[in-house]
DNA sequence: AACTATTTATAAGA
DNA sequence: TTCTTATAAATAGTT
């Protein structure tokens, strides 16, 4: 007792509130407060039932969201409600009602495949002490509490994911249609969840036509 | 010393990460819960440098934002960016070109989304003996020697998926209501730090075609 | 609105 | 990047 054993670290210090002069320490604070922010943000949807959106833009501009439900599902929902029609600014490009059906498919199985993916990660998390990006807890709580944060966690997986997938894509491309020839036959789901985090990166790879 | 004078309160406790049921109570923590959201946004920008837009909507449904440096600026680039605009005001209209290469990028993306989802339960069956479907281990081997069965596998197991998912997020039902209930009344109100002005503009970039 | 006892979030360090 | 640890901050239950 009393043994004061030497401190290992001295632990967190209070630090000015001014900008990070250091480019690689802001770095690491700003992945270390987005994280913290987007949990805060979940904890609010979830005792409050709150709704809320949140795009952060990092130093470096790249773009982080966090949405319950999604931002875009607000902005649509409400405008839908009142018929409210601007778009005139945006891009031309005749769309379809089918390519909007398919997009909304997009959605709905995008969200699905998250959250296994995520559930998947979750349980290896939890069978050995992490592997890739740790995520907190939620996978140790009943389903009615794991939620929002959790799935915008696996926006990052599906983002890493992706530069992988694409890589070996290529290997087997031939094999692709058939396989999913699956996909031709409309896969009617009912909407749920909406991931704004996770859409929006698929954006960056589906875009080209109006509806994305 | 060692006087231990009466704690005057028991202090913060723990508590469950569900909705709270009372709605008094609910109401405070949601106040304080929201100040305390924006604070940590506001020392992100500082800290970071980075631009962040915050909309929130109470159980109440009342309107609170945070924007830095305006709510409207950052959701404008972050649609932009994103490039979902969906514009396409109304014109229904027959592109099957665009259909077409809206479902060779679903394609795409879900074989993407179905090998990362294959991975992970690759790693529980590794790890434990099995628990659901079990495949075969092709996911040890070289990436050109897995292709055709593999993304056969990925295809059940994502259908299977569907199942699940679609009977968990049964659970989220009530509180999706609640979250969608604010849509029914108007967004009239200013809040926060800054706002106001804000909603009607953010929602000049959407457009009203129910895509999103 | 204030007040603490605690729980959480994190700045540093490894 | 991830994990630890000591300390700073946030906040649940009270007053």
């Amino acid at each position: 007792m009393m043994m004061s054993k030497k401190k290992e670290t001295i632990g967190r210090q209070k630090i000015p509130m001014v900008k990070i002069k250091k480019e690689s320490h802001r770095q690491v604070t700003f992945s270390k407060r987005r994280a913290g922010l987007f949990k805060k943000a979940s904890e609010l949807c979830t005792l409050c039932g709150a709704e809320i959106g949140i795009i952060v833009f990092s130093p470096a501009k790249k773009p982080f969201s966090f949405g319950h439900p999604s931002v875009e599902s607000l902005l649509d929902r409400y405008l839908s409600r009142n018929n409210i029609s601007l778009a005139q600014t945006q891009q031309p490009q005749g769309n379809s009602a089918a390519g909007c059906e398919l997009n909304m498919q997009l959605t709905q199985i995008l969200s699905e495949v998250e959250d296994e993916k995520k559930k998947g990660q979750a349980m290896e998390e939890i069978r050995k002490a992490s592997v890739r990006r740790s995520v907190i807890n939620w996978w140790e709580k009943p389903v009615e509490e794991m939620n929002m944060f959790q799935l915008q966690e696996m926006k990052h997986a599906l983002e890493e994911l992706r530069k992988t997938v694409v890589t070996n894509m290529a290997s087997f491309s031939e094999v692709k249609e058939d396989v999913f020839g699956f996909l031709d036959n409309k896969v009617t789901a009912p909407p749920y969840m909406n991931m704004s985090a996770g859409l929006s990166s698929i954006y960056n790879f589906a875009n080209g036509n109006g509806c994305f």
